[in-house]
RNA sequence: CGGGGUAUAGCGCAGCCUGGUAGCGCGGAAGUUUUGGGUACUUCAGGUCGCAGGUUCGAAUCCUGCUGCCCCGACCA
């Protein structure tokens, strides 16, 4: 909880005009809002209001990992190649791989994904299998140097990524541990407003057999997907699933794969034709997720091995499970948003409620103000007091811009009844309400959302 | 990495063809006005015209090289 955030002494860069490079809806939206600065090509500043949307996400993030049993930790972005060596990737990763040299002429290299060194500290202290099964995630940047950044944080080359990293004994188990962040990840996404379809995936450059991608339809998402549209009615795993009952997990992740879902590299006219006419969902996506099993690709070179209950060494098994919460960002504001700005879900929105007083000056609107932001602060929720002095309407379209689930408006005309204007943001409803009822309406509604 | 653009004030742009030392809108500051959906007017501040060479009495403008950024394609969380 944050003290109440005065908008005149905030950083809240709002253009009025969008950026010429500006392509997507989110993107545009995102510079105009004041919360990311472009500093190269795919790299960016994070400002305020972005970061915090930008922490929210990783907040439920964190939630839904440690609910499903995975440990956090956080390894460096530098990392060295011999590291890299081990493994055989440090060839085969090609020109994404962004290769520095320290001042020792050392080659080091700025971490892509982290499969190596994650082995490399599981070796280094786990010895039996009484220490299994384990996942170690951590949330940090990445850098992959994109031939061609675009998009905004949808497809930059610097990006936060969520990368948790399971090890077990066998591949029953390591199926145990894909199935818990297959369903974390139902739930993560579920938590942010989001219905993320599972997807047959190619595992690409990490490798496995196994593989989903994490998909959210989109107009402007960049892949091309097929899917049945039962999807879009499934019920995403309650919030007290038992992460280590086997066959529960295996249920839900058996419901989520029972249908056909296929981004085009993986599509299967055929399989597809099956699906009845009216349950074919032919549409694009934006990839918000990926989760891969692929036994012992890194242990094996690595040596990442325990000791089992026969005393016989055994290789671990392995997966990895990823989430940018960058892009996840954008891929939100793609999911939520109107001619007039953005509609923040309310468990991301950066703030829950703004409060604009819309005659700076005026004793009246000034004191209401001052206690409706008080009482909402005291209510435990987020609130933004917009008291610039600007005309009403530079402030109508700066909270619908900047997404907030909910505004209240007070200006001498509605107080001169007693009132002032509650509005939510995604629907557009507004009601004229006595300030102790906003307060009332606003944290039943925060309730209610589970806030 | 191929193809195509573009670079002038914080943002969006004009000026370039036909060289004469830079302008408009938004935004910012001051003021008057206005006060419930980006109000109107006045004044002000702000630019080594991406960088480096060259041509010329004189270059934002013409020529050469370089760099950044954007778009299309192939590649990708």
């Amino acid at each position: 909880m944050e003290a109440p955030m005065r908008l005149s002494r905030y950083f809240l860069p709002i253009l009025r005009e969008t950026p010429k490079e500006a392509e997507i809806v989110s993107h545009r939206l995102m510079l105009r809002a004041g919360m990311i600065r472009q500093e190269s090509a795919g790299i960016y500043a994070w400002l305020p209001l972005g970061l915090k949307v930008l922490n929210n996400i990783t907040r439920i993030i964190r939630e839904e990992q440690n609910r499903a049993g995975a440990i956090e930790c956080l390894m460096p972005v530098i990392q060295s190649a011999d590291l890299w060596r081990e493994s055989g990737r440090y060839d085969a990763y090609g020109k994404e791989m962004l290769r520095i040299k320290d001042r020792h002429e050392r080659e080091m290299l700025f971490g892509p994904t982290n499969e190596e060194m994650i082995t490399e500290i599981f070796r280094a202290y786990v010895r039996s299998y009484k220490d299994l099964p384990l996942n170690l995630y951590h949330i940090q940047w990445k850098f992959r140097d994109e031939v061609r950044p675009r998009f905004g944080v949808m497809r930059s080359r610097e990006f936060l990524m969520k990368d948790a990293y399971s090890f077990d004994l066998t591949a029953e188990a390591g199926r145990h541990s894909y199935n818990r962040m297959f369903v974390a990840y139902l739930r993560t996404f579920a938590r942010m407003g989001l219905t993320a379809i599972p997807m047959a995936a190619e595992s690409g450059p990490i490798g496995g057999n196994l593989s989903h991608e994490f998909i959210i339809l989109a107009d402007t998402g960049e892949s091309e997907v097929f899917c049945h549209k039962d999807f879009l009615t499934f019920p995403p795993p309650p919030a007290d699933v038992d992460f280590d009952d086997a066959a529960a997990l295996e249920g839900i992740v058996g419901q989520w794969t029972s249908r056909y879902a296929a981004t085009s590299e993986m599509h299967d006219a055929n399989a597809f034709a099956a699906v009845p006419d009216a349950a074919k969902v032919s549409a694009r996506g934006i990839e918000v997720g990926h989760i891969f099993y692929f036994g012992t690709k890194y242990s094996e070179p690595m040596k990442a091995v325990v000791n089992g209950p026969d005393g016989k060494e055994v290789v671990v098994q392995m997966g990895s499970y990823g989430i940018g919460p960058s892009r996840l960002v954008a891929a939100l504001i793609e999911a939520g948003h109107d001619d007039n700005g953005i509609v923040w879900p309310e468990s991301v929105a950066p703030f829950y409620v703004g409060v604009a007083d819309l005659k700076i000056g005026d004793a009246a609107t000034d004191k209401v103000c001052g206690e409706l932001v008080e009482q909402l602060e005291n209510a435990g929720l987020d609130v933004l007091h917009d008291d610039r002095d600007k005309r009403p309407g530079a402030k109508f379209a700066t909270l619908d811009l900047i997404g907030l689930p909910w505004q209240i408006l007070v200006g001498p005309k509605g107080l001169a009844e007693g009132r002032v204007e509650v509005k939510r943001r995604k629907t557009g409803e507004r009601e004229l309400l006595a300030p102790a009822d906003a307060v009332a309406r606003i944290v039943d509604a925060a309730k209610q959302a589970g806030a």
